[in-house]
DNA sequence: CACTTTGCATGCCGATAGGTTATGAAGGTG
DNA sequence: CACCTTCATAACCTATCGGCATGCAAAGTG
């Protein structure tokens, strides 16, 4: 285990050639030098590998042994080389990403649609899940990248970057009457109301019940449980109100969205990925493009209702 | 192509014990050294394979991207490693030998049986062909090691060591009269019989001729031509008469055998090998055993007859 | 047959890589 | 807060490598 590739090489050039000072032009490199190289790997093998009678360069039965060996090690160097630089230049690579399934559809398909328009060589693979089980994945190990929701605690060694502010709206059955005949309304108003809360496990939950406490009450509930869909469907039977983010609102059937008044309330998406670690470059490529995404999305004024960049 | 083969130990070495120091340990150098050694490596890559944040080693995309082609390089050295070890050790390797027929079934045949007892992982081709053809196609490098009769031309490049002289004999038919009553004859006393002369190209002809010119005349030709084993058919039935070696005129029926008187003649059974070119593993083993297998014939008396070492 | 050419080996020198010891920085622990 | 663990760094030494000049042996040449 002490031979050099530079050693395989020089035998590889003399026993194509058969001719050392050829050889030796064809590596870019001086006769002698040539020669010791071979000289080298032959007082480590302990055997010859050529025999240089006069003007006859031969191959030694060592030499036909490791000519093979020599052929693929220095075959796998190239691999793996050809290989690494794919990584680096993000032609191949590996970018397991995690997100809420209510980001999967507006966000992230048209992210991946770009992503992999520049970056076609990276297989991506997509983990659904609540903020919670992302952020604990990606401390483990398990992701590169995670879209999270609210404010992912950064003690856990995770650097997060918020992204967009998504306003909440109260949401109710469209066919009941509304709530206000203004165009938006003071959640004070609606602190008499039954609310459908998100099951234990969900963010929505918490924002819910925080952004009603700082309003100055605790959110009554109708119905409690239920993923966000679920909440959506509940609400539109008319068993009650919530809080649900804008474009959920927007994109469920048989509901009614209120804005709420100043300041309102929104929940943080956020890009998340572990602090301790670097970003590998596949991730790092997909962080510039989802940059460039929303930088886009903001100057034509493309952002979704209720969106507001951060 | 300058990552070293140490450079990937040291790599390999703590991917999996995700630990440096451990890692060094396991390789009986010292920390600093194997911290130079992936450094070195990741300098020469152009990127990190590993990340160390205190207390977690991992892998970066580049290490995972690397580690199965540095599992797959140093297998192959160690592969190489082994087959060479092999060849070194005459565990493996490959001996071309060539003989004339009449060797093969009573010298060469007991000889590899004693070769392949001691050396079975050698693989032996055998090439049967006169002896000029077979000095050609060692000169050639298509032979490692030839058994030849006659004084070969050593200008050729060739080594040859004579190993015996095999007496030759006056073959008649068995069912025509004696050619003398004595246990031996002089050549003197055949000059006027017809002799069956090899064809052109067989060591034997030139033989036959050299030896009655040296007798004092030059062989009438009653046939012309044919393989050994013709001439003896031929001599057979009673077309004239040949000079044989002793133990092909021994083993043909119909034939008598009459030694010649002293001096007598011979030719020489001996061993070649390329000048220029050293032996090979196998074929050092070989012409080791073919020494030791004459000794041992000689020592027990068991020499066939007419047969002397030399 | 002396002379030149060819072709690989060798000796020497400067640069560099690799090893060891000692030391430093950072995070965990009693 | 002192201490330990663990990896990086610095300083230093040696082995090795590559280049230049040269040597040597064999083959070609006049």
């Amino acid at each position: 285990m002490k031979v050099r590739p530079q050693q395989l090489q020089a035998f590889l050039a003399v026993a194509e050639t058969r001719h050392f000072t050829q050889a030796a032009e064809n590596l870019g490199v001086t006769q002698p030098s040539l020669s010791k190289r071979i000289g080298s790997l032959e007082s480590e093998l302990g055997a010859a590998v050529l025999t240089r009678s006069r003007g006859r360069i031969e191959l030694t039965d060592v030499g036909h042994t490791l000519l093979g060996h020599a052929r693929r090690i220095t075959a796998a160097h190239e691999a793996a080389r050809a290989d690494i630089d794919d990584v680096l230049a993000v032609r191949a690579g590996r970018l397991r990403l995690g997100a809420t399934p209510s980001l999967c559809s507006w966000l992230i398909a048209p992210l991946l649609v770009r992503y992999r328009e520049t970056h076609p060589g990276v297989t991506v693979a997509l983990t659904e899940g609540g903020s919670v089980q992302l952020t604990e994945r990606l401390a483990a190990g398990d992701l590169d990248l995670a879209f999270t929701i609210g404010d992912v605690a950064a003690e856990t060694g995770l650097a997060v970057r918020p992204l967009l502010a998504e306003a909440l709206v109260v949401a109710s059955a469209a066919d009941l009457p509304p709530l206000t005949d203004r165009d938006h309304l003071h959640l004070a108003q609606v602190r008499e109301q039954p609310f459908v809360l998100p099951a234990h496990g969900y963010d929505l939950r918490h924002l819910t019940i925080a952004t009603c406490e700082a309003a100055g009450f605790t959110p009554a509930s109708a119905v409690d449980g239920g993923a966000t869909d679920a909440v959506a469907s509940l609400v539109a039977a008319g068993l009650g109100i919530a809080l649900l983010p804008a474009m959920i609102a927007a994109d469920a059937p048989g509901l009614r969205a209120a804005p709420i008044a100043p300041p309102g309330a929104s929940r943080t998406i956020a890009l998340a990925a572990r602090a301790d670690t670097p970003l590998t470059r596949a991730a790092d490529a997909f962080a510039a493009s989802l940059e460039a995404h929303l930088t886009d999305l903001h100057a034509w004024g493309r952002l979704p209702e209720g969106m507001r960049a951060l």
